[in-house]
DNA sequence: ATGGAATACATCATATCACGAGGTATTGTG
DNA sequence: CACAATACCTCGTGATATGATGTATTCCAT
């Protein structure tokens, strides 16, 4: 899928992700593959901004013996999910410029 | 609107905008307006990216005086816009993960 | 007739952002 | 014992939308 189009859904994706269940990187990454690929960094730029954002915030713990962050939405983070939906009627709104057929002048 | 959702969708919207007829920037964004909001400087922009990519052809033409550019789409461009219709449909999909309710686990 | 809006083009610097490359460390598996 | 998988992270790069700025002409209201 072409980077550019898959830019402003991003966040939202993420954040989908975590909104059931307070989720960590490695699992985001797998939960969204069937839907959107993304790499690792592009997902930890993304958690560190939305954090910056308070959309979500972040709890360390031990799993395995392993260090996980769980990350969790905040009320800010389902508010730009919500905004999300609103934009996406825009974004139809255009799809449907783009694919309008052609109106024959004479 | 967010810029970052606009994105990848502001090069199919120009080639729409001259598909059916060839135009030159100053009418391209009247013409988008009512769907999106584009300011001179990223039209140029993309027109020139456009061009380089062969999606587009260019004619100088004078009206009334006053020089204007007339874009005219190529079949790479017409091609363009039938791939940004199949990638909508990822971008529909991806719609439909990050609005889909919440399924309660208990 | 004069000034400002509209028409019509263009360039440049900047900020945002997705991503590949690279790194660390542990656990599970063939 | 090596390699995949899990789990985290940073940095540099490239793509790109935009505001600021510039040039020049035409149209229109005062």
């Amino acid at each position: 899928m072409d980077i550019q189009l898959k830019r402003g859904m991003l966040d939202a994706c993420v954040l989908a992700a975590i909104k059931n269940e307070d989720s960590y990187g490695y699992k985001i990454i797998k939960d969204l593959k069937p839907y959107v690929v993304l790499s690792e960094s592009t997902l930890y730029t993304i958690l560190k901004r939305l954090e910056a954002a308070r959309m979500l915030t972040v709890r360390t713990a031990e799993h395995d013996g392993r260090l996980r962050k769980y990350y969790h939405i905040t009320e800010a983070g389902l508010r730009r999910i919500e905004e999300f939906k609103e934009e996406f009627k825009e974004v139809i709104s255009i799809y449907q410029f783009v694919t309008k057929e052609d109106v024959h002048h004479e």
